[in-house]
DNA sequence: AGCCGACATGTAATCCATTACATGAAGGAT
DNA sequence: ATCCTTCATGTAATGGATTACATGTCGGCT
């Protein structure tokens, strides 16, 4: 493999002057870079970066922790990370947490310690993830769509609870009065205050909050998942004429086991999802949902990391994105004709 | 940052028994392991991976080219590429090529170059990526999924043309005459391959393979490109009565755009897919389709490239895994009772 | 006793790019 | 003519781990 050195005698010069060249500092003699620059382009050199990442001590790798990159959402997102960090000139290491629950202290710090991220992104972390904290000055860490509270690490997101009250409060205008909830046992922030913003909007209406309204489905998100806690709650004594559901894979589910125990959507069932991925109007009914600016939240966090590596002063710590409640054709008004509505 | 030498001068031994130490090498006293190992674990020392890369010329980074990790199809495989190669100690880099239609060798070489990978799966690469044949002895590359013919290069798929040329034989055993096909335009040999598929077992029945029956589709497997294709292919002076799709997502497409026209999946129009990705049996009707091990396969293509990478004398040149054609809801015989067939 | 081999461990070269510091030439000021 | 500045470029130290080779110790054999 060809090296600085062998570049430098082809060109006549220093290992230092074709190093400036290559960096881009100045003080190089237009003659002299384009001699360099020839012997580059003769060789196809490219700098060993194993060697200046030594030197320089960054790696410009980051690294994204995922639950699952299978999941659309998260893959959304993801887009919107490698995307900005290609053209900011990082490469990203993406690693699957899958149901792990909890992130993997031993394994960030020993990549960072390793050298081999400048910094890393999680979409992953969740309520136990305390321990992020101790390494807030050290590494360079920004927590996307998930996050732990009161801990002054960054973070970007939308706005769970008030995007979930206003879905609920949507289907309680529309006339329901036993409105479910498909959440998810995780220990995410989202879940926990996508039910809390459908307990705000009870509260306020006035309507008990049941506890057979409340169902949770298992850690992953999965279509399967949401049909077993559709099952549940559809075959209670008193059933609810409204499933609010935290994904949309989980609103998938429900409404395909709804069709399982003859229920029309939405005549006999309204069904909302969360956040709005591709396959919400690949079918009918389409999904009424909560549009959330997945590409947008991969590029904000890339760039919120990008500003906290190179320590801008007026990097923020917490970023929210605005969200979209978009009503399409799983939500109708209770006992009405069937149609979908508006408020 | 704590390094080699203040471990060593903590465990009182020179550098070099520290490196044995981690690395592993014998020839070291137990108890002059135990004095190393616990200096380690008092600083929480981590081996400096640029200087470790840079010393050894190898970077345990693997690179992948994928055309859009988005789509399901390929987010499953990268699972399985991921997943092995955490096992076998690699790092995982993951290039979207989106629709740039070719490989960019420049940014391959460059990596190569860099020493930023020791390896590298494409799963993007076409027919005119020929180039790749110039590196076949210099870098370890492994093509999954796709693959240039003819070429010298370790890869692995399923057989695209038998599936194809099973999923046809099986439309026409249940009646149709006129069969179309939703291709796309891309350079990708599994397209070019599922279209001979395709056109052979027109060709066994006798069946003339008419141009109007063929329709290309977009370069990015899109839904909007499936139901573009399905139009063309659906309001033609005689429409074909069951359409054979080079991918699910087009299928669905297919079948949405089949619904706009007012045709009954299966009992006026059969489709088919290919790949059997999670969506294929979230809605009714349920997708028939050519069931990929698309796990297996990433996981191929990372053991394939692991043992190029190690010079294991007996990896092969090109391997084949077994798919499996499946009969769902979406096919039915022509004319016929409107329900599903198994031939 | 003397010699050899086996084995544990240390010393120092090496991988390659970056960069602080050194050098030297050219041009300007007095 | 002399000195100082400026600027282009070179020299060499540096980052941290690996590893070929050197050293030293101990035991066994004759």
């Amino acid at each position: 493999m060809v090296n600085i050195q062998d570049v430098a005698r082809e060109a006549g010069v220093s290992v230092a002057t074709v190093s400036r060249v290559i960096n881009g500092t100045r003080c190089v003699l237009p003659e002299t870079e384009a001699k360099v620059r020839s012997a580059i382009a003769k060789f196809g050199y490219q700098p060993n970066l194993s060697a200046r990442n030594l030197r320089k001590n960054e790696s410009r790798i980051i690294l994204i922790l995922t639950p699952n990159f299978s999941n659309p959402y998260y893959s959304k997102v993801l887009s919107g990370i490698c995307d900005l960090s290609r053209t900011l000139g990082y490469s990203t290491l993406i690693y699957n947490t899958y149901d792990s629950n909890a992130l993997d202290e031993k394994l960030v710090v020993k990549l960072f310690e390793a050298n081999r991220a400048d910094g890393m992104i999680t979409l992953a972390c969740n309520r136990d993830d305390r321990w992020l904290e101790k390494y807030a000055g050290r590494y360079a860490i920004v927590q996307c769509s998930e996050y732990v509270e009161d801990m002054e690490l960054p973070h970007i997101s939308v706005d769970n609870r008030k995007a979930a009250g206003e879905s609920v409060r949507h289907l309680i205008a529309g006339g329901h009065r036993r409105i479910g909830i498909v959440t998810s046992s995780n220990s995410y922030l989202s879940s926990a205050n996508r039910l809390r913003g459908y307990l705000d909007a009870l509260e306020e209406a006035g309507l008990p909050a049941e506890n057979t309204l409340i169902a949770y489905a298992s850690a992953d998100y999965s279509f399967a998942s949401g049909k077993q806690a559709a099952r549940k709650l559809l075959t209670s004594p008193n059933p609810p004429s409204a499933i609010f559901c935290v994904s949309d894979i989980l609103a998938l589910g429900v409404i395909a086991e709804a069709g399982k125990l003859g229920l029309k959507v939405p005549e006999d069932l309204s069904v909302m999802g969360f956040d709005d991925v591709d396959y919400t109007t690949m079918f009918h009914p389409y999904l009424s949902t909560v549009a959330v600016p997945c590409y947008e939240l991969g590029r904000g966090s890339m760039q919120l990391l990008y500003d906290h590596i190179n320590h801008k002063p007026d990097a923020g710590i917490g970023v929210y994105l605005p969200h979209q409640v978009v009503y399409r054709e799983t939500t109708a008004r209770k006992n009405g004709s069937g149609k979908h509505f508006n408020t």
